[in-house]
DNA sequence: GCGACAG
DNA sequence: ATCTTGTCGC
C-alpha cells in the first residue's frame, strides 16, 4: 500500500513522461521557416492588387488566459481577432470559463491552457468564420522552451496555423538569463538598439529580447511558435506593438479578465461542475464503478440536488440585483437586459444539467475504448 | 546536491 | 498567473 503523498508524486512523473512524449511527437511536425500565403502590408509594395502572390496579412489572432483570483484552477479564456490594416481594432472576440484540470508546471503549460484555447480556435473555424486568424500570437513562449516546444508552437502544431510567442518574462533555457539578458541590453554597444537575438551556451538560436516600447528597460521575449521565421515574427510584432505586449494579446489579455468579473455566475457553476467531477473521479479511483451500487445513487441525488442549489442560488442572485436596482427600472428600458441576463443564465444552467446528465449516462453505458 | 523554471 | 500601493499623465 502506498502513501497518498508518493501515489501523487508516482502520477505526476507519469503525466510529465507522458507530456514529454506528446512534445516530441508533435514537434515532429513543427516548421519553423516562413509556410504562409500571405504576406506582410509593408508600405514600400504600393502596386499590392497586382502582384497576386497571396494576399496581404489581415487578421490576427491574439490568445490569453485570466485566473479568479480566489481559486487559481478557474480560468477565462480569451481567443481575439484584430485588423492589422484597420488600426488594430477587435473584429471578434470569444470567451471560455473553465475549470483546468492540471496544475501549472514550468515546460508543461501548453497541458494546462492549451486546450480551452484550442476549442476556441476550433469553434471559429467550425463556424468558417471570415475572420479567422491567418496568424496567431501566443501569451507564452514558442521553440524558447527546455524541449524548443513550448505553448506557441503547440498550438500551432495542433491547429496548422503560424503562431508567434510572446514571453513577458525569460524561461531560462540554455545557460540564458534574465539578468543576463537585462545587462547584455544595457551595455554600451546595445544600449541604443531595441533587439538582441538569444544566443545561448550552446550557441543556438532561441528567439529575440525586444525593448517594445520606447522607454522600458524590461524587454518582452518572441520566438517562433509554427510556420514562420523569426525575422517574419518580429516584423509582426513591431507591427503590432501599441504598447510593451503586442496589441493582440494585450486585447486577449484585458478582455479575458474583463470577462471573468463580468460573469461570477459562470465561475459559481465551474466550480459546482468541478464538485461533480471531482465527487466521480474520487469514487472510481476507489473502485466503485457499478452504476447500480447505492453509493452511485447517492451521488446522483447529491449531484442533481447541488444542480439545482446553484440553479437556485443564481436566480436569487438575479432577483436580489433586480431588487437593488429596482428604482432604476422605472423608466423600463433596463428591464430587458436584466431578462437577458436571466435567459443566459437558465441557458447555462441547462447546459450543466445536461452535462451531467450526458456523464451519468456514460457512465451506466460505459464506452468501448477511451484514448485522449 | 541545490536552485532555476513561460503562465 | 494573482495580490498590493502609489504615482504620473491625459
Amino acid at each position: 500500500m502506498e502513501t497518498s503523498e508518493s501515489s501523487n508524486q508516482n502520477h505526476q512523473f507519469e503525466s510529465n513522461r507522458n507530456w514529454v512524449e506528446a512534445q516530441e511527437l508533435l514537434k515532429s511536425r513543427l516548421i519553423l521557416e516562413d509556410d504562409h500565403t500571405w504576406r506582410l502590408p509593408t508600405a514600400t509594395q504600393e502596386h499590392e492588387e497586382e502582384d497576386g502572390l497571396g494576399e496581404k496579412l489581415k487578421y490576427v489572432g491574439g490568445v490569453d488566459l485570466s485566473f479568479s483570483k480566489d481559486d487559481p484552477f478557474i480560468a477565462c479564456g480569451a481567443l481575439v481577432i484584430l485588423d492589422l490594416n484597420n488600426d488594430l481594432k477587435v473584429v471578434y472576440e470569444d470567451f471560455s470559463i473553465v475549470k483546468l484540470q492540471v496544475p501549472y508546471i514550468p515546460g508543461f503549460l501548453a497541458f494546462r491552457e492549451a486546450p480551452v484555447l484550442l476549442k476556441l480556435l476550433e469553434k471559429m473555424k467550425a463556424d468558417a468564420h471570415p475572420f479567422y486568424p491567418q496568424l496567431l500570437m501566443v501569451d507564452g513562449n514558442g521553440v524558447l522552451h527546455p524541449q524548443g516546444f513550448g505553448l506557441a508552437c503547440h498550438l500551432g502544431v495542433l491547429t496548422s496555423l503560424p503562431t508567434i510567442g510572446i514571453g513577458k518574462n525569460l524561461h531560462h533555457v540554455d545557460g540564458l538569463t534574465q539578468s543576463g539578458v537585462r545587462q547584455s541590453l544595457a551595455s554600451e554597444e546595445n544600449c541604443t538598439r531595441v533587439l538582441i537575438t538569444l544566443t545561448g551556451h550552446s550557441g543556438h538560436t532561441w528567439g529575440a529580447a525586444m525593448r517594445s516600447t520606447h522607454g522600458s528597460l524590461k524587454p518582452i521575449f518572441i520566438s517562433v511558435g509554427h510556420r514562420i521565421s523569426l525575422d517574419t515574427a518580429i516584423e509582426v510584432v513591431k507591427l503590432t506593438c501599441k504598447y510593451r505586449v503586442p496589441e493582440p494579446i494585450r486585447q486577449a489579455d484585458l478582455r479575458s479578465r474583463a470577462n471573468l468579473q463580468k460573469h461570477p455566475e459562470t465561475v459559481q457553476i465551474c466550480k459546482v461542475h468541478s464538485i461533480f467531477l471531482h465527487t466521480r473521479k474520487v469514487r472510481r479511483m476507489a473502485g466503485i464503478r457499478d452504476a447500480k451500487s447505492k453509493i452511485v445513487k447517492v451521488e446522483w441525488v447529491l449531484s442533481w440536488i447541488a444542480f439545482f442549489v446553484a440553479r437556485l442560488a443564481s436566480h436569487m442572485l438575479i432577483i436580489i440585483k433586480l431588487i437593488k436596482d429596482a428604482d432604476k427600472f422605472d423608466k423600463g428600458i433596463e428591464l430587458p437586459l436584466a431578462l437577458c441576463g436571466m435567459v443566459g443564465m437558465n441557458l447555462l444552467n441547462v447546459f450543466l444539467g445536461l452535462d451531467l446528465f450526458k456523464a451519468f449516462r456514460r457512465e451506466i453505458n460505459p464506452p468501448q475504448n477511451h484514448q485522449e
